[in-house]
DNA sequence: ATATACTGTTCACAAAATGGTGACAGTTGG
DNA sequence: CCAACTGTCACCATTTTGTGAACAGTATAT
């Protein structure tokens, strides 16, 4: 029995007076009107009204549990209203994980322009690049910098392409030697950054064995020890780019292969996805097509 | 969609964390749990939890949403357990009406005893002779002499049988002349109680006319003027025989034709009856069982 | 690494509950 | 006294529902 349609009906009749009315109303027939009632009655194993031919008059117990039921169907209202508003209102917390390098650089920009426009949004920024199961731990996005498709259970959005250049600065070349080719890097002071996958291994071809005498997980900090002329450094082209075009430091082994990852926006399931988590998606992916590299 | 019970199953799987405990539980299929809701899901347009393989997460909208059903379904039991506690519990209002006649006699100790065997009860008497509809002015017992039987929509227990008696004082008939035959009345002052239906017609044998200087609506008070040999009284004999057995009063006509009616209680529909009335009901019977009349 | 035992979801089909129709008994008002 | 109305009841077509097996995927154990 489809209790909580009973009680609907009966607060309807108990309001409106009249089996006839609420099944007009209701575009039902009195019939159903008539057994629905009658089931809760029994359910509760009270009767909730007297009726006579001529009119409806509420039970004591009629009266009382009238009383409780509108405010189960106020409840009820509120909980869907709930519901409504966070599903379709730009408001709420939004838990985002995003790796390290990408926090503290453009990042910092993005979410703080979304935030200005959106300030109902509590935004939860946890920068990490442990590679964490996002639902376990609460998030609503990720970003994930990958090569490959991305895991069944996401949903993943394509923001932008990237890539990785060897940095180091004028001065070091000159004092070190330029360099030519990739196993060149195993004689100089190639920095490492903490968190990533293959540690002590650069992706260069089929992947260099460095060593180093700096090791950090911040980028920009990695960049400042770069332009001191200190080293080496596997650097994301979005943090580098800058400074290679003003003449700071210089990209070394351009032409070796090196690999094209992609940065996904990762969030689970596909079905009743809040809107504040699209209206941010479709942020991030605007920012990211207007800042697209030359 | 019975969106009760998927509320339920919603806050029981938020419980206990896996869809198969929840079956398991309800003595159900886990594919039954998983549509159910699925449907609530559909149904407020947003998704309540992530599912991965390993465990079931609140979603954020799911968390307000558990916490408001919660509280629904505390809300559903207590009404469930109000309407539960009325019928079936000796408690509550409890709105009578009954004739004048039997209010000021015999009823007042009735109802001082049920009242004291039953504190939680509150009673509502109400007084009168009027012919009024129970339910419609919310009665939930009302006592009737009648002669015939009761309207259909009425459960109608016979209480007790009962007769009127012709009073008069020893005095009074020694001063004015005895009585022998019906239509000696229509020479003597006879009280006529206020709301008696026939009003100035006592229903001796035919009915007869009768006037008098006395129209009250107080049985005990018409009797005390008989005793003081004032005039005649036509009175129930549960008012009258107490003073006729010690000679306070004597009667007269005994042998004429007069109606004999019974005492019914009177209460609306045959389901559910609250306890509270049935315990009252019973207590009515069986007062009037071990006072019968000799 | 492979197999096994779980997870929740989906499918098709049988079973149960439901809602409307129309007849019914009863009452009220013209 | 008939006509119009009340709520209830029983019937049957329809819909909805629940089930069990198959499924896709993942974690644990071997």
């Amino acid at each position: 029995m489809d209790k909580l349609r009973a009680i609907k009906l009966f607060v309807k009749l108990a309001n409106l007076g009249s089996f006839t009315k609420v099944a007009e109303q209701t575009n039902t027939s009195k019939s159903m009107i008539s057994k629905e009632i009658g089931r809760l009655e029994d359910d509760l194993g009270a009767r909730l009204l007297h009726r006579s031919t001529r009119n409806v008059q509420l039970t004591h117990v009629g009266e009382g549990y009238l009383q409780r039921a509108i405010e189960i169907l106020e409840k009820l209202d509120d909980a869907d209203n709930f519901v409504s508003d966070m599903q379709h209102n730009v408001r709420g917390k939004l838990k985002i994980n995003a790796p390290m390098a990408l926090g503290i650089t453009d990042l910092s920009l993005v979410f703080a322009d979304f935030m200005q426009e959106n300030p109902d949004i509590e935004l939860d920024l946890h920068l990490g690049d442990e590679n964490i199961d996002l639902v376990e731990q609460g998030f609503d996005l990720g970003l994930r910098a990958s090569s490959r498709a991305i895991d069944s259970n996401y949903v993943g959005k394509p923001l932008t392409r990237f890539t990785y250049k060897v940095c180091a600065s004028p001065e070091y070349l000159k004092k070190h030697g330029e360099i030519t080719l990739p196993k060149d890097l195993s004689e100089h002071n190639c920095f490492v950054y903490s968190y990533f996958q293959g540690k002590d291994v650069w992706p260069i071809e089929d992947g260099i064995a460095v060593k180093g005498s700096l090791k950090v997980n911040s980028t920009l900090f990695m960049m400042d020890a770069i332009k001191k002329g200190l080293g080496l450094g596997f650097i994301p082209d979005f943090v580098c780019q800058k400074m290679i075009d003003s003449g700071e430091v210089v990209e070394v082994l351009a032409e070796a292969n090196k690999p094209r990852l992609t940065l996904y926006a990762l969030y689970p399931a596909r079905h009743f996805v809040p809107t504040k988590l699209v209206k941010c998606i479709q942020y991030l992916e605007g920012w990211f097509e207007s800042n697209k590299p030359a």
